[in-house]
DNA sequence: ACCTGAACACCGTTCAAGT
DNA sequence: ACCTGAACACCGTTCAAGT
């Protein structure tokens, strides 16, 4: 939606950069409650900058998170060729997961809040959408039971990743451990017990995190 | 282990209690990042106070969720005695889920950081080790594949309720939905491709989340 | 012993002054 | 246009003075 957007001066595009770069690396290091003020150092500009760039330390994290997540769309999209439906979700579902072990921090920014993050929601309407024909090809494979919509799984891999938390660093595999607990769920055989209830729809998702706004370039087009 | 200690003055007691009441009301109302002026001003006592009783805030909130964790221990354990014992074990991680429902908040508490509370780590190896007896008897009855752990199954608790999340507010029924996924997950049935990797030990735990101390009353006992 | 509120430290955010 | 650091607001925590 904010595509028509002037670009910005020299200086200013190397500062969110630099801006940018230096935050990934001190969130990967130490978490995401690194200061403002050591990222604007480690980026070589002042305090103020940041937010300048930024409207909020939140929208700083978002915007590299976007970033994350158009990567996992890309690799979901790829794997639409995939010769085994089933196999293609499975390897899609295990690449979330590896992501995951390379920088937490990131993740647990997907909890909760964040998701009412606007540029956040859009890369996620994205990835949901791939993630969606990922489980309709492998449901009419017949390798993933018919009950559950591509939300149920996003849950899935939201719990998975929460679940497993700093356990992964201590035992690498303990990814791979619950993605075959997950698969046992999702695997058609077990389908013959329907689930309760319905999948949930990107509606309830709206309404479960109401958008909060975002930096909307003030009112109309310019 | 903090057994032999003087009882505190009526009033300090008063306090306690007071402050353990109004802490809790708010963080049901509105999260846990309600300021401790609040919670002092809704106890009637003195900012100061709070932290007479409680060494950091988040000590006051490890007091609460001791309470909570003791309580689901309780029920647990109450569940032993269940005529099916994969329905008993089904009915606890029902109402682990059920308990979520009515304070988020602290269920919140429970991810990360706050496992490296002292007390809250133990409170928690008691819920471990009725979980593991009432895991034992499941299987030993058929109803759960056999190459699961106690942690497994805590592990997939703890997502399940993450992966819900606000969810849980707009459909009340996704919980017993994703318990339907999670009960297919741990069949007999679904034991029949087993799982990869090893089940996590309390030892690994402890590596995870390193303890970070809390309440020692001083160095020896007095 | 315990209570209290003023004072401190810390961190996200704003803004007047500078280029 | 953009950059900057001083100043502000907020919140957890400490502590000297009071009972």
């Amino acid at each position: 939606m904010a595509e028509g957007e002037r670009p910005l001066r020299a200086d200013a595009e190397r500062n969110r950069r630099a801006l940018l770069d230096a935050a990934e690396a001190a969130f990967s290091e130490r978490g995401l409650d690194v200061g403002v003020a050591e990222i604007a150092q480690r980026a070589g500009v002042g305090r103020g900058t940041v937010f300048r760039r930024f409207p909020s330390k939140e929208h700083l994290i978002a915007a590299i998170v976007v970033d994350r997540m158009a990567d996992a769309t890309a690799r979901g999209r790829a794997l639409l060729d995939a010769p085994d439906a089933g196999e293609g979700l499975f390897a899609f579902l295990s690449d979330m997961v590896a992501r995951r072990q390379s920088d937490r921090a990131l993740f647990d920014a997907i909890a909760d809040t964040f998701l009412s993050n606007t540029e956040i929601r859009a890369a996620q309407a994205e990835l949901v959408e791939v993630l969606d024909a990922l489980v309709s090809r492998a449901q009419d494979s017949g390798a993933v039971r018919a009950d559950v919509g591509a939300l149920d799984v996003l849950m899935l891999i939201k719990g998975l990743c929460e679940a497993i938390g700093p356990f992964q660093a201590i035992d690498p595999n303990i990814g791979e451990r619950h993605l075959d607990l997950m698969r046992a769920a999702l695997s058609s055989a077990a389908g013959a017990q329907p689930l309760r209830g319905r999948t949930p729809t990107v509606e309830d998702f709206d309404r479960a995190f109401p958008a909060r706004g975002a930096s909307q370039p003030d009112k109309a087009g310019a």
